[in-house]
RNA sequence: GGGUUGGUAGCUCAAUGGUAGAGCAGUACCCUUUUAAGGUAUUGGUUCUGGGUUCGAGUCCCAGCCAACCCA
């Protein structure tokens, strides 16, 4: 147990005192007519009205009391008189703090400032904080406060408030976006026998009952293609994936991401449906196409143009785009030349790797405006069908904006053998990584189909300007935090 | 994993190696329409942890913890 500072004591000594007044401080089920501010908005001169939420101001004028009342939904200022509401609830009043959740029943007024506000007849404690907000100017500044105790980032600072009303609006509004198109939403194992559907490190993780490992799905991918077998044409899964690997700005264990299939479809009929779909949140959620992130003092630091058509380029192209004589080069030269630019390669092993770091540092990383790569390498996407007249590459697009790889979407290969061969050579000879039943089921007949990925998490970056995976997650991991 | 920066009152931040401060919050009082209310007075500190240098360390050195950013 921690020293009581005396700001502690004083709220535990206000506890008591609302005892010894036959308060309980910590009450029950108070009606209200909405979310304050749902009740600010539906404001009408001397209407009743109830409503409640967490004390965040608190102006003292002697015989008339002006407080803000706050919850997730916002702001309204309710005002007290000592002859209106009588003695009892100012000494109610007095053991009250800034924190304290509380409930009004009154009418609504205009104040002399015209300020929409309440007449409070009636006050009733909802709830006694024993720990006192951040200032209420300031808000958290601290990213380890802001992470760690995200209920205080969101009580205190109205802009993460805000961000994470966008990312709300935005999952919504994705679910309406298919729904009305006819996608079906669906859930499938996030626990599975082998984490398939991704090349990435797993977490572990082991069921009891059937003494067996599981572990936590790195995509969905392979259970939403057994859904194209069994039936359905258009289906969506919008739930978090797990990886096992580093965290970062743009990283974090746990991820949100959407997966859409379509049966009939191709990687181009997912291209439009994409650019469709990000347009359509960015008028809705965002009020237009031009996405502008500011820094704290507000200036602009970056322009996001989604205005359609979409740039479309091949991979190939690109990379000329910014080594005009790349694919003249042999192995070693390329090698060379990326020194040359500065470009650390030395982790590369593969040539295809070789190539596809300089397109994440020259090109990906300097892309804002949204552009579908197409013509991938088949070594980077070995579930994508390959292309018909050049099978070096396959039919997929890979969606920039932002600096980041938002969504990925292919033809999906269908066809089983192939499929088989190219997990075999993705895995390295590893036969009992394989997902046999998933492969059992496209030998029964998977419709040719569109598929695409979109990192939700990257989405609302995007959509919100917040320059880190942190500030669009609730609650991103941590390390367990130390004291020295 | 490597580098840089940071950790001081509940919060936001100061403090040449020389008594650890301010604003907000809190406490007491004044004020019948305030909104970062105002006014007067005032409380509050294991300076992240552990070592070291020094007459003296928030400050310099070493190690560790946590975080942010950059790199891998």
């Amino acid at each position: 147990m921690e020293p009581i500072s005396e700001l502690l004591a004083v709220r535990r000594q206000k506890l008591e005192g609302l005892r010894a007044l036959g308060v309980d401080p910590f009450g029950g089920r108070f009606d209200v007519d909405g979310p304050v501010g749902e009740v600010r908005a539906a404001f009408v001169e001397g209407k009743p009205v109830r409503a409640a939420g967490r004390i965040t101001a608190h102006r003292d004028m002697g015989k008339s009391q002006f407080l803000d009342i706050s919850d997730f939904s916002g702001r309204m200022q309710i005002f007290l008189h000592a002859k209106e509401v009588g003695e009892d609830a100012f000494k109610v009043l007095k053991q009250l703090d800034i924190g304290d959740w509380i409930g009004v029943e009154g009418e609504y007024f205009v104040t002399k400032t015209g300020e929409p506000s309440i007449r409070v007849k009636t006050l009733t404690a909802l709830s006694k904080a024993l720990r006192p907000l951040p200032d209420k100017w300031h808000g958290v500044q601290d990213p380890e406060i802001k992470y760690r105790q995200r209920y205080l980032d969101l009580i205190a600072n109205a802009e993460s408030r805000e961000v994470f009303r966008k990312r709300i609006e935005i999952v919504r509004r994705i679910r309406a976006f298919l729904g009305e198109r006819g996608f079906l939403e669906v859930e499938t194992p996030m626990m599975q026998g082998i984490a398939g559907g991704a090349a990435a490190e797993p977490f572990k993780t082991h069921h009891n009952a059937l003494d067996m490992d599981l572990y936590l799905r790195i995509a969905p991918e392979l259970y939403l293609k057994r859904l194209l077998v069994a039936g359905f044409t258009k289906v969506f899964e919008l739930n978090r994936n797990f990886r096992n690997e580093g965290i970062s700005r743009r990283h974090n264990p746990e991820f949100t991401m959407l997966e859409a299939y379509w049966a009939f479809a191709n990687f181009e009929t997912m291209a439009e449906l994409v650019e469709e779909m990000i347009c359509h949140l960015a008028l809705e959620v965002c009020g237009g196409l031009v996405i502008e992130h500011r820094d704290a003092e507000g200036n602009v630091t970056r322009t996001i143009d989604l205005t359609r058509p979409w740039k479309r380029a091949k991979y190939a192209d690109l990379i000329r785009g910014v080594i005009p004589d790349w694919y003249e080069l042999d192995s070693a030269a390329r090698r060379a030349r990326c020194a040359g630019l500065g470009l650390d390669i030395s982790h590369c092993e593969a040539d295809f790797e070789v190539t596809q770091h300089v397109f994440e540092k020259l090109v990906e990383e300097k892309t804002i405006n949204p552009l579908f790569v197409t013509h991938c390498p088949k070594e980077l996407v070995p579930l994508a069908r390959q292309n018909v007249q050049d099978d070096s590459v396959v039919d997929v697009y890979e969606l920039v904006i932002n600096g980041q790889e938002i969504s990925p979407g292919y033809s999906e290969l269908n066809d089983p053998d192939v499929q088989r061969a190219r997990l075999e050579q993705q895995s390295g000879g590893e036969t009992q990584k394989l997902d046999e039943d998933f492969l059992t089921a496209l030998e029964y007949g998977m419709p040719p189909a569109g598929g695409i990925g979109i990192g939700i998490d990257r989405l609302v970056m995007m959509l919100t300007g917040a320059e880190s995976i942190r500030d669009v997650i609730l609650f991103p991991h941590m390390r367990a935090p130390g004291n020295g």
